[in-house]
DNA sequence: GCCCAGGTGGGTA
DNA sequence: TACCCACATGGG
């Protein structure tokens, strides 16, 4: 049985939030640090961008007033567990210059208006590209922008919905055409997905016998045909 | 020792 | 447009 995207994303979505329950997350005290570990963790294990905050945080130096003022080689050394550390700290203090001097240190002001002029300020700005500016309009100021990463992708690519050349924006796209626009469900959605992509679907050692998707997966059904 | 991780941007054809 | 590559650390 091959369902149309629209039920296959709706099913998919009841099947995690049953089996997960909602997690409406992003791992942030506020949204000034959801913008700084959405540029840390790029290309990146979010252990390793753990590291980087606990070493701003106990610094004093996570909010964009301090980060701007920050000597460049002070942030490299504080983000250098989070790895390609020289261009984060650029995109960082970049990010924070900007906020201090057009939008009164706020990112939920810069992510206010229109959602694609919105997300189009965020695209200008070096280092911030689609994932990234779509992890900060959702999680760092609610705006329903879906995120697409490489979980995403691997997850739906195994489902059988993605066949794996799509761009960024034609996967976004997808999925928002065929949700209701919420802020609630993007959150929780990419938050399952997440939390799927690291317990059962995983890059390798998949662990299909335990997935909440088995049934739904082609990935897992093939699985369980041979 | 090797591979991978919640990308982005610059260069080349 | 489509690839290729640099960027860097820490854990399995």
């Amino acid at each position: 049985m091959t369902l149309l995207p629209q039920r296959l994303i709706h099913k998919i979505q009841q099947q995690l939030n049953e089996h997960f329950g909602p997690l409406a997350w992003w791992p942030a005290d506020t949204p000034f640090e959801v913008a700084v570990g959405a540029i840390l963790t790029q290309n990146t294990a979010w252990r390793n961008v753990e590291y980087a905050i606990d070493n701003l945080k106990h610094a004093g130096v996570i909010c964009p007033e301090a980060l701007a003022e920050l000597a460049l080689g002070k942030l490299e050394q504080l983000i250098r567990p989070a790895g390609f550390f020289r261009q984060k700290a650029c995109r960082l203090q970049n990010l924070a210059r900007h906020l201090v001097n057009h939008w009164d240190g706020d990112v939920t002001a810069l992510c206010s208006g229109p959602l694609p002029e919105a997300r189009n300020r965020l695209l200008a700005l070096a280092g911030i590209g689609p994932e990234t500016a779509d992890s900060i309009l959702l999680y760092a100021a609610a705006r329903p922008s879906f995120v697409v990463d490489a979980y995403t992708r691997r997850i739906f690519q195994r489902i059988g919905l993605l066949q794996g050349n799509e761009s960024y924006d034609q996967v976004r796209q997808l999925f928002m055409q065929h949700l209701p626009e919420e802020v609630a469900l993007y959150n929780d959605y990419h938050a399952q997905i997440v939390q799927l992509a690291k317990t059962c679907c995983r890059n390798q050692s998949t662990l299909c016998a335990e997935c909440p998707l088995d049934q739904t997966c082609l990935h897992a059904r093939r699985k369980q045909l041979c």
